[in-house]
DNA sequence: CGTAACGAACATTTTCCATGTTCGAAAGTC
DNA sequence: GACTTTCGAACATGGAAAATGTTCGTTACG
């Protein structure tokens, strides 16, 4: 068991039951008793959970987003799949607009060997490129970085949007549904996201299956923005009925 | 010895001779032929030199700047120092605006662990407050990174610089000179120099002594705009005699 | 066509990171 | 205030990953 694997057991339980011990926790995986407090220690940073003494406290029983480093980790394979699909959609030569979240940071691992000019919204994303340069072109946006997240928000960041015009703008909104519009979990992401839907041509929608008919609670705008929406297989049958009668197209990976 | 030291060995050999073979190269770090290949590969990438056939080419004999990885390792104690110096010199709570550069880089080390606001000018820092989130805020300016540089230029950086304003600028300057003033090696850059010094009400000038008395070809202006001045004990006393006539305070470390 | 250089592939060494263990200090509990 | 439990620093250990060396077939140049 690698300590990622390690790490996904500790905030599964933690969901479960609200809270543990660190000798339940050992127990469980197996781990020393010391390794279990230097994840706990890690998981804190991540805000992921609340150390208390002989144990720690779930922090995501609520209905906000979970932390950045945990969502890495849900539904790797179909997200994958989406930024191979998303990424094919787009031509050599292209401008294009990347929206924070962990399905483009993986749209952005593919767009990093292509001729494009790319401008992404979340620091992760720009280490990315910065790292390593490849025939890419990189543009920053300015901003101010939200958390782990990494997500520029603010008025810097409307600023530099509304200052440009992309060919085509990838969003990967954390909820989607037909009926509902798009929707963000934060206000300020979702006004970053209808400034960034405002200065492409052409939108394309970027969310894994658990994303379809979900609704978070900023909303950013109605679904038929969308010029093409990539999903995978699990999303909700009527949701993709519902989308397959519109203007959107509709592809599952 | 490890492999950046035999990087500055290649590199400095290269820098005396214009060229090497790969033999040569091989028997002076005392690694075998294929390390040495792969060493000059890794070189080449960074833009230090230039592969041929049987050996190595150098490419920085003329007036330009030498690459970012070479930069970084050279001064590497007097830039620590300096950079401890400017970082005593800025109070908590204070809006900092951090230039590109190797010594920054050094400062926004320190900076890092102090409850300011940092709006760094290059890659490199901004990954340096991204990774590890501590009680400074980070703030991006906009802009397109300068090759293995990292230094943001462009019209999206001048416009996050006039949108804002700042207690104090760090400006590295590539030549600071009391008689011709400061100088950089790039225009953009130097653009984007003028514009930061515009937008602080401070200015501090960092710059060891091998860069005191020097001028690169893109003027940003009279050394009279520096409040302040940190250099080390190396700089040539005729400048640092020069700049004690006039209103910069010169600290040296 | 011959020679030197190259680089892929594998073997080996070194380095670094995750984990475990121990133990003194700190925080709770009675 | 004494006792128990938890905590985390410090060091030891194991294993994975990176760096380096070696071999050998391929490629470039004269």
């Amino acid at each position: 068991m690698t300590n990622t694997d390690r790490h996904g057991l500790i905030a599964q339980a933690l969901r479960e039951s609200g809270s543990a011990t660190v000798q339940d926790l050992a127990e469980l995986t197996g781990a020393s008793e010391m390794t279990i407090r230097r994840d706990l220690d890690t998981l804190a940073a991540q805000g992921v959970l609340e150390r208390v003494r002989g144990g720690a406290r779930t922090l995501l029983l609520r209905g906000e987003e979970p932390p950045f480093a945990l969502r890495a980790r849900e539904a790797v394979e179909a997200k994958r799949r989406i930024a191979a699909e998303v990424s094919s959609l787009i031509t050599d030569g292209e401008t294009v607009l990347l929206d924070s979240g962990t399905t483009c940071l993986e749209v952005a691992r593919h767009l990093r060997q292509r001729p494009v000019t790319v401008m992404p919204l979340s620091l992760q994303a720009i280490h990315l490129f910065g790292e390593t340069p490849g025939p890419a072109t990189l543009m920053v946006p300015g901003g101010r970085p939200r958390a782990a997240e990494g997500a520029l928000t603010g008025p810097l960041t409307l600023a530099s949007l509304s200052a440009l015009r992309f060919d085509t703008a990838v969003i990967g909104c954390c909820g989607v549904s037909a009926a509902e519009g798009l929707t963000a979990y934060d206000l300020d992401d979702a006004a970053v996201k209808k400034a960034g839907i405002a200065s492409a041509r052409r939108i394309i929608g970027a969310a894994d299956g658990s994303k379809l008919g979900r609704t978070a609670y900023a909303y950013v705008g109605p679904s038929a923005l969308l010029h093409t929406l990539v999903t995978d297989s699990t999303a909700p049958a009527e949701e993709v009925a519902a989308f397959e009668g519109t203007s959107t197209v509709v592809k599952t990976v």
